[in-house]
DNA sequence: TCTATATACGAACACCGTTCGTGTCAAATA
DNA sequence: TATTTGACACGAACGGTGTTCGTATATAGA
C-alpha cells in the first residue's frame, strides 16, 4: 500500500469493519506507526529534536532508514504525527464561565510543559500547518473557553492563535538556550548571571535603559516571563 | 587569522587605528564579510531561507564552500550576521510619551516587514540567542518607548521580549504558508477559502465552535491578525 | 629580492532525507 | 495442498548538507 494512502487513511475516521484482531507477525516485529511515534518521542525526550533523524530513529528500531518510509510519508509527516500525539495527551477542561481565565492559563501551561518535555519539538509545531486533527482539537478547546468567557468570536479566534503561537515560540527559545548550555564547549555562555553581566558591560551612553535595567531584562526564574505574557494577553481580552 | 578571532573582533568596538584605506586586492575580488552578507540576503530574498546553503552562497560568489569559512565561523554565525544586518536597518524613533503605543506598533510592523522581506529568516532569529549587538539595539529602542510610556521596568522588559518573540513566530508561520503555496505540487492546500471549507466540513458534534466560527478563524486579510495581537498586548500594558 | 603570512580553494568526511530494487514471508486463491 | 500474490523489510545508492584539512598563491614587509 502506498504510504500516502496510509497517511490519507490516518486522517479518515477509523473504519469500524476490518477488526485487526490477531495482527500477522512478520519476520521481525513488523513495526507499527505507533511504535515509530513512540520511539521518536523517546529519542526527542532524551536527546532533543535535533537528534531526531530518520537514520537514528531507524537505528533505534533496529532497522534501516528505508523501512520507515513504509509507515511514514516524510519527515514532515513524522513531525505531524509527533505533534498530533503530543496534542492528544492534553486534557481540555469543560468551559466554566466563572474561571475561564484560569482555565486558559492552565491549557497554555500544559502545552508549554509538553513542548518542554520534548526539547526543540516546538520547532516542528511552528513549521507545521495547523490543519492536523489533534491540533484543531486543542484549538477548539481554547475557543470554547474563550467563548464561554464572553469573548467575541473574532477576538477568540485570533487570541487562541496568538496564544499558541507565543507558547511555541517561548518554548523554542527555552529549548535553544538549554541546548546551548548542553554543548557548552565554547563561550556561547548564556548563563543568566553572565548575561546580566554582559548587558551591564555595554556602553551606557548608547544603551542607557539596557544597562540600567539589566536586572529586569534577565529576571524571571521559572516561567514568570511566560506567565506575564499569557496573563497580559488574557487580561487584555477581558478589558474590552 | 582564525575566523573565531575575526568573530570576536566583530563584536569588539571598532578600532579607530588601522584605517582600511586601499584594500589589498587578491587574485579575485577577495571576498569581504559584507559581500557575503549581501549576497546571502539577496539569496534569501529571492529564494527563501531554505535555499541559503553554504554551497549555493559560495556558488553565488563564484567560489567553493570552503572559502566562506575564512570570513564566517559557522552557518549559525552567518545567520547571526544576517539578523544583525537586518536589525541595523530598522529605524527606532525618539520616544514620545504621548504616542508611545503607536510608536511601539510601528517598530513591530517594521520588524515584521523586514522578516517577511526575507522569507523564512525569522527561523534564524528564533534560533538565535538575543545577545547580538544589533538585536539589543532594537530591544533597547523598544524598552525606551515602553519606559517613556510609563510602563514599569519589569513589565517593559518582559513585554519587549514577548513582542519580539510573537513577531518572529508570526512571520515564520506566514513564510511557511507561502512556501507551501509555492511548491504546491501536492494537496497541502492552505488557501484561505479551502481551509475554511475544510474546517466547516469537520464533524460538528466534536468541533462545534470550530465549525460555527470557521469564518472568524480564517479571517484576516493582510495583517489584521498581527495588528490584533500586538494591540492586545500593548493595550494590556496600558491598563495596569 | 626574498621570506612570511593570510587567504583561496579542491578534495574529502560524515551525515542528512529519500528512492529503487530485491528478497521474504503471510495470507488468499486454485 | 500447491501456487500465486502482494505488502513489507531492507541493502545500496543518490544527491544534498555543513565542515575540515592540506596545499597553492599572491601580497606585505624585511
Amino acid at each position: 500500500m502506498n504510504p500516502k494512502e496510509r497517511r490519507a487513511a490516518r486522517h479518515r475516521p477509523p473504519n469500524p469493519e476490518a477488526e485487526p484482531g490477531s495482527r500477522p507477525r512478520r519476520r521481525k516485529d513488523p513495526i507499527t506507526v505507533d511504535q515509530v511515534v513512540d520511539t521518536a518521542l523517546g529519542l526527542v525526550a532524551t536527546e532533543g529534536y535535533e537528534a531526531l533523524t530518520m537514520r537514528r530513529l531507524a537505528g533505534a528500531l533496529d532497522t534501516g532508514p528505508a523501512s520507515l518510509y513504509a509507515h511514514v510519508v516524510n519527515k514532515a509527516d513524522l513531525d505531524e504525527l509527533l505533534i498530533g500525539r503530543l496534542c492528544a495527551g492534553l486534557v481540555l477542561p469543560e468551559p466554566e464561565p466563572a474561571t475561564w481565565r484560569e482555565q486558559l492559563r492552565g491549557v497554555c501551561a500544559q502545552v508549554r510543559d509538553q513542548y518542554l518535555a520534548y526539547p526543540g519539538i516546538s520547532r516542528a509545531a511552528l513549521a507545521m500547518a495547523p490543519t492536523d486533527l489533534e491540533t484543531v482539537r486543542v484549538s477548539e478547546g481554547m475557543l470554547a473557553i474563550l467563548l464561554a468567557g464572553g469573548v467575541t468570536p473574532q477576538a477568540a479566534a485570533w487570541a487562541a492563535d496568538a496564544l499558541l503561537l507565543y507558547v511555541a515560540a517561548y518554548c523554542l527559545e527555552i529549548s535553544v538556550m538549554r541546548q546551548r548550555k548542553a554543548d557548552d564547549d565554547t563561550d556561547w555562555v548564556v548563563d543568566t548571571a553572565e548575561l546580566r553581566r554582559r548587558l551591564t558591560a555595554l556602553p551606557a551612553e548608547t544603551f542607557p535603559h539596557t544597562t540600567r535595567h539589566a536586572a529586569e531584562l534577565t529576571a524571571g526564574t521559572g516561567h514568570e516571563r511566560f506567565d506575564f505574557t499569557v496573563t497580559l494577553m488574557i487580561d487584555g481580552l477581558a478589558h474590552r
